[in-house]
DNA sequence: GAAACACCTTGATACAGATCAAATAAGATG
DNA sequence: CATCTTATTTGATCTGTATCAAGGTGTTTC
C-alpha cells in the first residue's frame, strides 16, 4: 500500500515554528511565543494510504501540514465515504477544545505534520489573541472553501466536478511552487482515482471516465499516470461551471 | 411574494447585546463591551422572500439573527442554485475582514437581524479577544456543520436528504423551544419546497415527492401546509442514514 | 523476467432523480 | 364569495451516473 508521490523533504527549521507562519508570516509571533511552541510541537510522518486518526477516536494534538497531503473523510454505516477536506502544506487540522477527531485523517501521500500538543497549544491562544486570530482567518477560509465545494457537490455535473477538482489542485500547486509559466501547467496530481470519487461524490468509475473524456478533447494531458498538463488553463476553466474568475477551494 | 411564517416579535433587550450572547451567554461580556456594542448596533427587518445583500455587493455589517431565517446561496451563471448556509436565531452572518458578501443573503420568512457596522466591530474585537475567541468556535461550529452538509449532498439519497434535513430543523426547534414532549414532535417547517430544494441539491418535485413518499408512510405527519408532527422521532432518523445519533448541521 | 498486486480504463445495463407538463390546493385580493 | 396568484402535488418520460463485470497497465517482489 505504500505508494509515495511527492520524496520526504528533510524537516527544516522553516517548518513549523509557529502554526501560524505558514501561510503569513506574522511578525508579533518571532519572541517568546516562538520558543513556547518549539517546546511542544513534534513531528510525525505517515506512509501514502496511512490513516493519521480514525473519526471518534483520541486526538490530542493539533497540527499543521508540512509536506504532502492530508484528506479528512466521513463515513456513513454502509460505508459510503464522502471527503470533507483536503489539506496541503501549510494547511491546519484539529480543533481546540475538541477531545476526540471528527473525521478519519489519511495520509494521500506521503506525509509530515508538525503537531503541538493540544493543552499546551490552547494555553497559548489564552495568551497570545493574534494565534486565535489568525486561527479565525484561516477557519472562515476553510468555511469559504467548504461552500464551494457543497455548491460542486450539489450542482455541478460529473465532468464539472473533475474540471473544478483539477483546476483547484493546480491552482494550489501553482501557488506554492512557481511554475506559472506561458499558460501551461505541469504538476502533479496526487490524488488517485478513489480519492478523487470520494472528493467529488462520485464514483471511480465515473471519474476515470470523466478524466478520459477531457483527455480526449484535449482540455487536459496526461503523462505517466499521476503527472498533469493544462496546455490552456482558460479553456479549462469554462468546464467547471464557474463564473470566470471564482471558485478557489482549498 | 410576502408570506409570514412567524410574525416579528417586538425586539427586546435581550436580543442584541453582544453577538456572542446568543448562543452562550458569557459573563465577561457584561461590561464595557456591551456598551461599546450597543452604540454601533442596529436592526433590520425583512419580509419573507426579500434580498439582505446580493452576492457581491457591499456589505459594511456582521449581524445575528434575532427572528427568523436568512440562507446563505451560491447561484451559478446558468442559474443553478445551492444554499450553503442556513441561519436560525442567534446565528452570525458576515465576515470581518471582508468587504464584500460572498453570497446572496435572503429573508426565508420575516427575518430580524442584529447588524454592527463592520468597522468599529472590528476595533472591538480587536480590543477583546474574547469575543474572537467566541466567534472562533462559532466559526469551527459552522464549519463542522459544513462538513456534515457535504456529506449529505455528495453521498446521501434523497429520501434520506429529506428526512435528514426534517430532523435537523426538528432538532434546533425543539432546542429553542422546549416542546420536546412525549417523544412527538410538533414544529413549523419554514422553507418552502423551493427552498428545501435548494438546500439539499435536489429539484423541488423530487422534494415533494418525497415528502408525500414519508407521509404516505406514517413516519411524519403534515397538518395545514407547514405545520410538521413527528410521531416517532428515532424511526425518522433511521432514514437518515446517520449512525443512530450523530448527525446535527446547522 | 515472471508473478502478484494495485490502480486504472472501458463496456453493458439499471435506476434514481431530472425534466417537461398538467392538475390541484391554499392563501391572498377585491 | 369569486377570482387570482403562488405553492404544491402528481404523472410520464428521459438521462446522467451508478452498478456490475472484464480487461489493461504499470510497479513491486522474488
Amino acid at each position: 500500500m505504500p505508494r509515495a508521490t511527492q520524496k520526504i523533504q528533510p524537516i527544516s527549521q522553516e517548518c513549523g515554528d509557529c502554526p501560524i507562519r505558514h501561510r503569513a508570516v506574522c511578525a508579533r509571533c518571532e519572541s517568546e511565543e516562538l520558543n513556547l511552541l518549539e517546546q511542544i510541537k513534534f513531528y510525525r510522518s505517515f506512509e501514502a494510504g496511512q490513516t493519521v486518526v480514525w473519526a471518534g477516536d483520541k486526538m490530542d494534538f493539533v497540527a499543521s501540514v508540512v509536506t504532502g497531503i492530508a484528506t479528512l473523510s466521513q463515513t456513513m454505516e454502509d460505508g459510503r465515504r464522502q471527503m470533507v477536506g483536503l489539506l496541503l502544506p501549510s494547511d491546519f487540522a484539529g480543533r481546540p477544545g475538541r477531545e476526540t477527531s471528527a473525521y478519519d485523517v489519511t495520509a494521500a501521500t506521503d506525509l509530515v505534520m508538525c503537531c503541538f500538543r493540544k493543552k499546551p497549544f490552547e494555553d497559548l491562544m489564552l495568551r497570545t489573541p493574534h494565534i486565535g486570530q489568525r486561527l479565525l482567518e484561516m477557519t472562515l477560509d476553510e468555511l469559504d472553501a467548504a461552500r464551494e465545494w457543497m455548491l460542486l457537490l450539489g450542482r455541478k455535473t460529473a465532468r464539472e466536478k473533475i474540471a473544478s477538482l483539477i483546476c483547484i489542485i493546480a491552482r494550489r500547486d501553482a501557488s506554492l511552487q512557481l511554475n506559472a509559466s506561458d499558460g501551461e501547467l505541469r504538476f502533479d496530481l496526487p490524488l488517485t482515482r478513489e480519492a478523487m470519487s470520494e472528493y467529488l461524490g462520485l464514483t471511480l468509475e465515473t471519474v476515470s471516465r470523466q478524466v478520459s473524456a477531457l483527455r480526449k478533447e484535449g482540455l487536459i494531458v496526461t503523462e505517466g499516470k499521476r503527472q498533469i498538463v493544462i496546455p490552456d488553463f482558460d479553456r479549462l476553466l469554462e468546464e467547471t461551471g464557474d463564473d470566470s474568475d471564482g471558485g478557489f477551494l482549498v
